[in-house]
DNA sequence: CTGAAAGCGCTTACAG
DNA sequence: CTGAAAGCGCTTACAG
């Protein structure tokens, strides 16, 4: 049988209360106590049952992850194992687990997520997406359970880690025009997504600031299960125009204009972003920092769980740099 | 506050043990009491609080994932989260949550197994790696925990869920040998482990049977943190000779070959090993079917699981078919 | 500096 | 078909 803290006190001669004490390194407990305790705990290799230590001090040292529904983009980008990197990296040395979310459709996801907080199975949550109206997130801001994007957020009291997608397709543009480029286009994935019309944004405002015209034509939005494929299909269509470079904002997209303009036989400056060195041929793409994204996004949610114990609201927003390397 | 099920009891007129009973669905219960008892709680808004359920009944409805040392290798190879998305999609349908290791160093993942073991904090454990004499395998079998190794084991009395690697490198040589093809190179990932050995088997088991000798010097394996990298600087060695196709056992080992090429201005067939469709312009790949992978992982720890509860010992290994796909 | 008591929210025999 | 009692293994005031 596993050792409890009841064998460990007699062990040690003391009283659980004691053991407890030892194990929390509590500043009333003598040194020679502590050793003998310690000594007792090493002997009977007694590991504490952490349900029973959840369900009366209600922490439990897990955090949750939640992922949007099951599909090829989510799991083929490697923004995903990159973020969980870096959560991972920090997660371990504040001696967090993590737990993440299953379920295939919102029905299952929203029964997963309801375990993990009516269940006190986890001390806060870090969701991987950002969608409008979510019902998840609607769960967590309801229960004022502890949580943070990833991402964009659509309320402004709702604490978020992300890049500066506006500025970085700023940025990225930028690249092009500063090397005389006039003719760039811009290519991104799902129009929905707040982080393609952020980019978009950007990409105006670098036009709008060199006096060059936005030409909408030489502006395509993408989508599907398969971006490479979608974005494949519109290359042709766009390339029937005057085009100098081409700003996208995924490798995904990327690869699909350039499997076209490796079939036509031709090249064109491309840049995207990505969360990893892109194994495409492309002049330069925008990394951003993925998982620099989760080391952050750990450390705040870890902050907001303690603010919440103390019942201060305080809504975090921490921008990740990116940076523009050329390949 | 949250209600608990005394409430739900006592809003129901019923003893907590029949709300227990109700939950369970025990068909000593009358259905009057059911339905009774299920709109309190549905007017309560009724949660179990799962560490205590879990401190009773001493199970958890969670298993763990064990993710090897934190390494790019590990984390862009599609690999993961492709295995991940199975056996999620598994789990979310039994109702499972999902639990992964942190760590970066060897310390802290065994520390974080330990919690989880000694914690009570999961059911049973999958392994998304394996490697010789690895401290955290010996763990779990020293505690008799029940877990299971999604790829090879050293002792035969461990279950696991593999592809057939000899098999698949028998069948992906033979697929060039069948094209006529006699000047066939192999380049491998890392020699020690298992999968690359394997597949190096079916290499030789390929030739030997068409009666074609086999040239070490057409035998690579390739190792280190970017294995695109590696494969790249053994390209010009490997291509001095005279090679008619290449069959490599990854597609970043691909990869790096074909950038050799590419330069060179050279093509050459190539077939490799994948989760998922590779980006990549070569001939064939290997699916190695990683969701199946990961969905017959769960449903055989679920399986461990129970036979544990019940004090069975069955050791399982199942092969998961792969198939070879043209691009 | 330490201990005895109460309790966290469940489930599991036991009893009827 | 249902309830009362005991207990899972901890921690937290309270008391000294």
């Amino acid at each position: 049988m596993r050792a409890t803290i009841k064998d460990v006190a007699k062990l040690a001669g003391v009283s659980p209360s004691t053991v407890t004490r030892v194990i929390q390194n509590s500043s009333a407990i003598s040194q020679k106590t502590k050793d003998l305790v310690r000594k007792a705990m090493a002997d009977l290799n007694y590991h504490p049952n952490l349900n029973a230590r959840s369900l009366v001090s209600s922490y439990t040292q897990v955090i949750g992850l939640v992922l949007p529904e099951d599909s090829d983009v989510f799991y083929q980008n490697p923004f995903f194992p990159t973020a969980l990197r870096g959560i991972s990296q920090v997660a371990a040395d504040h001696n967090y687990a993590i737990q993440i979310s299953t379920g295939k459709n919102e029905e299952q996801r929203l029964e997963a997520i309801s375990q993990m907080v009516y269940g006190k199975r986890v001390d806060g949550l870090i969701f991987l997406y950002s969608k409008p109206d979510d019902p998840l997130v609607q769960l967590a801001i309801q229960h004022k359970f502890p949580f943070l994007i990833l991402g964009k957020a659509d309320s402004p009291f709702i604490s978020l880690v992300d890049n500066d997608n506006i500025q970085a397709g700023f940025e990225a543009t930028n690249y092009f025009i500063n090397k005389g480029y006039k003719n760039i286009a811009f290519v991104a994935g799902n129009k929905e997504l707040v982080v393609s019309q952020d980019r978009y944004s950007g990409y105006k405002n670098a036009l709008k600031s060199h006096n060059i015209p936005l030409d909408e034509n030489k502006v395509k939005f993408v989508s599907g299960f398969l971006l490479e494929d979608s974005s494949y299909k519109i290359s042709k269509k766009l390339l029937k125009q005057e085009i100098d470079a081409i700003v996208t904002t995924d490798t995904m997209v990327a690869e699909g204009i350039v499997k076209y303009l490796n079939e036509v036989g031709t090249k064109l400056p491309i840049i995207s972003f990505d969360s990893v060195k892109p194994k495409l041929d492309i002049e330069a793409y925008v990394d951003v920092h993925a998982i620099k994204l989760g080391r952050v996004a750990f450390n705040t949610l870890h902050q907001i769980i303690s603010d919440n114990k103390e019942d201060k609201q305080v809504c975090y927003r921490r921008v990740i740099p990116h940076t523009i390397t050329e390949l």
